[in-house]
DNA sequence: TAGGCGATGACCT
DNA sequence: GGTCATCGCCTAC
């Protein structure tokens, strides 16, 4: 269990490259997997499937018909752990991922969100299982030289499991979405 | 093949 | 800060 909260930390302050637009990941929410009710992967089935693969592969899905969010499988296999990448600070391509979102506020709120996020990388279901270590449409940088601040606190959205303290976001940083508890937690 | 559902976002007050 | 619109996909008949 700790492994992916270990992994999920990891991911903050890397580089998340998509479709020519760079930013850097400031907020994560990680998932466990087989004994995780509020993961995707807690019922296996084919669309699933893909967590219970090799690690480092990206999982997209749709929710509430009209956005997409991007995961990290984190594996190992047999635990199809993943993590949510829930908001972003653009560094590359900021003019690109305007043009995607249409009409955003302010820069800072462009990836805020993982439905947003993934809009400003351009994100498809397209780009189920692309291998996120080999560079192309959608692959991720090195791990960051300095490691930031890291602050960690309840898991927001989901309808089970809300209380385990797996979201993860960069202390302080301004493009980390607002908590908001799910209705039916 | 039909129905339920969701790891949200936007907008309004 | 709270409420509500939204719809394509997955799962279970």
């Amino acid at each position: 269990m700790d492994d992916v909260a270990a992994r999920a930390r990891s991911l903050l302050g890397r580089m998340f490259h998509g479709h020519g637009v760079t930013l850097l990941i400031t907020e994560v929410e990680a998932y466990g997997g087989v004994d995780d009710p509020a993961s995707h992967a807690f019922t296996r089935t084919p669309r699933s499937e893909i967590m219970y693969g090799d690690p480092w592969h990206l999982y997209v899905y749709r929710s509430y018909g009209m956005h997409v969010c991007a995961n990290v499988v984190t594996g190992p296999t047999d635990r199809a752990a993943a993590v949510l990448i829930r908001a972003g600070k653009i560094v590359e391509g900021v003019e690109l991922a305007r043009e995607r979102r249409g009409t955003a506020p302010k820069d800072v709120a462009l990836a805020r969100g993982p439905g947003n996020l993934a809009k400003s990388l351009g994100l498809t279901l397209a780009d189920l299982g692309a291998p996120l270590l080999v560079p192309g449409g959608v692959f991720l940088g090195a791990p960051p030289v300095e490691v930031p601040a890291v602050s960690a606190g309840p898991r927001v959205g989901v309808s089970r499991a809300a209380d385990v303290a797996w979201r993860f976001w960069i202390t302080g940083d301004r493009t980390v979405s607002a908590y908001r508890r799910s209705p039916r937690a």
